[in-house]
DNA sequence: TCTGGGGTCCTAGGACCC
DNA sequence: TCTGGGGTCCTAGGACCC
């Protein structure tokens, strides 16, 4: 239902893109249930507990950002710039007009406020892709042109006021990558048309790494060769870019040059599943490094449950002081959904950093299937067996797991 | 600024198969 | 005694995005 006639991938020279991107999303939602926040410096914050210095900066709003308040900072760091209102208001030397609402993330809440923004896109867009809670690609080609397209987007952004009261940023562009760039130009509540033969002098002036793909690592590879501005980018020698980049060197020098053969399409299933968190400290605490493996382990499955997936790989990741990642993952020999399993392997997997310190702690399943096949085989076989079809699965899986090498397996 | 949480894609090497 | 080429799967790590 509502396809495009146009095949994903065959021609995206006459596509329409609107990127749609919520402003400060989680802090607009605090405000919108707590109008008294509204003008005021607002901070939501990850891992945070309300009266906490541990965790990180989810969003802040624009008032908060005049101190130097970032997304991703620790929440320590955004405390000394910018106190809590209840502690200004308790302290002399402290101006409770230069101090701030700190909120924790509120996961549930926001996605109930994102659904009501998703149903206004729907309405209008019969192709649309769902990058993250607060933002979305629409592909308007059936429904507007290049004429009327900025009153199509200055409805969607009434609509998305109106209805729900939040503002959004909307960026139109014939490609993917340059509509996502035209959404970020006139935050907060802009709204850019960029039109077919004007993205690459779009992109020129503007700092390399705006363009999508290039983050702190390569933009600073690349202003080390003296490429400074996304024009520079698209001047750039592609042979020099897939020397030092790969297929991504290439991707960004076309994203540069406004060449983006990527159709709007909607997100399909996801490919892996995963829970991690961090100490308050480092902690070589064994109990508790246990303790966090075995609640992330289960906090997977049950999710994984909830969406009826199945699962075959299931991986851990350790963060070690000062901050270095490490992986450790290990196939199964079939699908299984079983949350003693992933506690199991999990535990096997975490042996070799036994007495390090850590400061983070992952588990991930990935190599996921959703078909309600392998479900139903498990039915069956529970039938014949006369027994719990996950106890059998798991029991095999155990026996397996420990086992080398997998592919001795069928 | 010593760093949250949930994802994606790409690369590279090793094992194994034909 | 020496050894080609292609392909797949798995693990680990890196970079990026929001």
């Amino acid at each position: 239902m509502g396809r495009p006639s146009r095949l994903p991938g065959t021609d995206v020279d006459d596509q329409l893109v609107c990127h749609v991107d919520i402003d400060c999303f989680y802090a607009a939602c605090e405000r919108l249930r707590e109008p008294a926040l509204r003008g005021q410096p607002v901070v939501v914050g990850m891992g945070y507990e309300p009266g906490d210095t541990i965790g990180a900066v989810a969003t802040a709003s624009y008032e908060a950002r005049e101190y130097g308040v970032e997304s991703a900072q620790a929440i320590s760091t955004a405390l000394e710039r910018l106190p809590r209102k209840h502690t200004a208001a308790k302290r002399d030397d402290l101006d409770v007009a230069e101090a701030a609402f700190y909120r924790p993330v509120d996961m549930e809440y926001y996605e109930s406020v994102a659904a009501d923004i998703k149903a206004i896109l729907d309405e209008r867009a019969t192709v649309l892709r769902e990058v993250s809670i607060d933002e979305a690609y629409l592909d308007v080609s059936e429904e507007t042109d290049w004429e009327s397209v900025e009153g199509f987007a200055r409805a969607v952004k009434a609509a998305i006021s109106e209805e729900v009261g939040l503002t959004a940023s909307v960026g139109v562009a014939p490609t993917m990558s340059a509509a996502k760039v035209a959404s970020d130009h006139d935050k907060p509540d802009g709204l850019v048309v960029v039109r077919p033969g004007d993205v690459a002098g779009f992109f020129a002036p503007l700092d390399v790494e705006s363009v999508h793909g290039v983050g702190p690592v390569t933009a600073d590879r690349l202003r080390e060769a003296g490429i400074e501005t996304a024009g520079d980018l698209a001047n750039a020698d592609p042979a020099d870019l897939d020397d030092w980049f790969g297929e991504r060197g290439r991707r960004i020098y076309r994203f540069a040059r406004g060449e983006d053969e990527r159709s709007v399409e909607p997100r399909g299933q996801p490919k892996s599943l995963s829970r991690e968190s961090a100490f308050a400290g480092p902690t070589d605490d064994p109990d508790r490094q246990h303790d966090r493996l075995q609640t992330l382990s289960r906090a997977v499955a049950t999710r994984a449950g909830s969406r009826d997936v199945l699962y075959q790989t299931i991986s851990i990741k350790v963060v070690t002081p000062p901050y270095d990642v490490q992986t450790r993952a290990r196939s199964l020999p079939g699908p299984v959904a079983d949350e003693r399993l992933v506690e199991e392997v999990a535990t096997e997997l975490f042996e070799e950093f036994q007495g390090s310190r850590v400061r983070k702690l992952g588990v991930r399943v990935a190599n996921l299937s959703f078909t309600g096949e392998s479900q139903s085989k498990l039915g069956e076989w529970a039938d014949t067996n006369d027994g719990d079809p996950t106890d059998n699965t798991a029991a095999e899986c155990r026996r397996s797991s420990r086992q080398r090498p997998l592919t001795d397996f069928e």
